[in-house]
DNA sequence: AATAGTATTGCAAATGTTTTCATAAATTTG
DNA sequence: CAAATTTATGAAAACATTTGCAATACTATT
């Protein structure tokens, strides 16, 4: 019942086997309807008995689809991203289609060269996080004309077909939360923006909403923190034995607005009564950290499943349209921020 | 200069354009050395003016490996398979190959299919977790003689080579901790074992050694929960809430102690004092809740980095000799457990 | 200058599949 | 029952590469 013959078996073992042309085996694959029932059945027989797997790559080499999607993020180890994937993942597993993942740790020379990789395995398209892209990437796609799609960002101009977030938004929305709450003295903590243009639109758009209302950010009470909790707590403890300490602290991610409760607790400040703390993406455990954080709540299930499941539409399509969507985004007020008025 | 041909570019256009033949061309990049620089240069030149890119469906089609492997964890959505996903995916990357990568939800029927899934792409290999899989998925793998690897566990009888720790011992040193510190009420929170062998070996262990010092775990104070922070925090709660409360809680994994110490933070219990909580695995972040998570460090990056690097060199080894390697544990003792005795 | 050896290159076969076209068999229709 | 369809199958070309073998050109040796 096994793969008893010596040599490979390939779909001519198969046909042989089952006294059919390969002609046959692979239609009894690609178009089942064609072939007659019963030696469909010999077919699967045989199959079944030399163990026969199909051979993706030979298939590929004729012109059909590879059935695999590239997706390129900057990191996977990151409880957002890894959310993103996970329902990317599963969303065009449930369309056929294979995934291919690599990370460039925000080098975009670096996502430049596993978008060529992927090329070179002839992925059926490539799916990138952000719409800044290197310009080597940008020319590579239009030139291959793969299918491209830019997820977790959204934006009018972006030149990709896009499923994600407007981070301007994002960034307002926090920003709007604490000054309604009577905030004037408000720390901030972001990281690095160079390469990373959801960092860089939120922060643009808080000064912005900060600025609208009169209120400025003094250097001492902006700095930089990378998405991980430890650098985080550092940064905010830094930040908050300032001598003037903000009344709140607006924070690039939920990540990094873990580190500054954290970094509160260790202060033994009461977090919301001596500092208000908002976050943005509402990861998973966001809810559940006591106090539960305040954040804006970025849909990034969502967006995986839905990106993945566009994606795989537009790349079976016969007539692919360009698409775009935008994912509503939610302020979620828990027990991380109050109001200074009372 | 762009691809200003009309047609596709392979690498006959690329041999036309630089007026060599094909073989030249395959030759420049498998065999460098046995082409005439002056050649070579001249073949280069073409590449870069077509946008040749070359097509490993091709090469993988005539025997060559394809540069893929897959690997298959439970979920990707999880703080520690992330990290072993990262750490994977860049060392493979570095020796050149591309990650196929696919989540089964804890279903090993599901683990199956995507082996099988992979194996159509032909990858060079497959990575798997833990050590328990179907019988169809091991009759799979040794049928079609595709090079394994279990990651995460380690085990002296695992058919498959393998990376990992010894989960016996992570629950073990976990419960020894617990007992040495003096605590004898001990609840226990872990997710479902089936289908998930590190949490049964752990579990299993940690009955043996508590055990062995005569305690044993009243149904009460063992309960179980997915590894979710916000689902572990209600197990928690009602745990917590029973008439005898137990001194001490020792958790399936590190999210589960989260979710357990945010129930306890919630109930208004101090940690340790009025509860010690003791998690598996030591997650990212792990050392910066407040108070510090005390647990048993995994070292998933390690073990990540670990079985990239000796698969793919057993993968590209002309002779490949099984290895199996087991990484060490250690019990990281921070703020949430305190001894009874004082 | 002839010989032997080496460095380059091209030809053609092989890799595992899909698909178009042609053919043969079976079925329907008048 | 013959003609016209329909259904089922096979033969062969095509897909993009790699590589063994043969051929040619070049270099060094005597």
């Amino acid at each position: 019942m096994a793969n008893f013959q010596k040599g490979k078996v390939d779909i001519v073992a198969v046909a042989k086997a089952a006294k059919v042309s390969p002609s046959t085996v692979s239609r009894t694959f690609n178009h089942p309807d064609l072939v007659n029932p019963a030696t469909r059945k010999k077919i699967n027989k045989a199959v079944q008995r030399l163990g026969y797997i199909r051979n993706r790559a030979a298939q590929t080499m004729h012109g059909k689809r590879s059935g695999t999607i590239g997706l390129v993020v900057p990191t996977i180890n990151h409880a957002i991203f890894s959310e993103v994937i996970q329902a990317f993942s599963d969303s065009i597993d449930k369309a056929g289609f294979s995934l291919l993942l690599a990370s460039h740790g925000y080098d975009l020379d670096r996502e430049y060269a596993m978008v060529r990789k992927f090329l070179e395995h002839r992925v059926d398209g490539v799916a990138l996080v952000g719409l800044e892209h290197s310009d080597a990437t940008n020319r590579l796609i239009t030139q291959q004309k793969i299918p491209a799609l830019a997820i977790w960002n959204y934006s009018e101009e972006s030149p990709l077909p896009c499923v994600g977030a407007d981070n301007h938004l994002a960034g307002r929305l926090a920003a709007e939360h604490l000054l309604e709450l009577g905030h004037r003295d408000i720390g901030l903590i972001f990281p690095e923006t160079q390469g990373n243009d959801r960092a860089q639109h939120r922060l643009s758009a808080v000064h912005d909403a900060l600025g609208e209302q009169g209120v400025s950010v003094p250097d001492e009470h902006e700095t930089q923190a990378p998405y991980s909790v430890s650098q985080a707590k550092q940064a905010a403890l830094a930040l908050l034995t300032t001598p003037k300490r903000p009344t709140a602290l607006l924070c690039g991610n939920d990540v990094i607005a873990q580190g500054a409760l954290f970094a509160a607790q260790k202060l033994r400040l009461s977090v919301p009564d001596d500092l208000s703390i908002i976050g943005i993406g509402d990861f998973k455990g966001s809810a559940d950290v006591e106090p539960g954080l305040t954040t804006i709540r970025i849909p990034a299930e969502n967006i995986g499943a839905l990106a993945g499941e566009k994606f795989t539409d537009f790349i079976t399509s016969d007539d692919p349209k360009h698409f775009s969507i935008r994912c509503d985004l939610e302020c979620v007020a828990r027990q991380t921020t109050r109001s200074l008025a009372t």
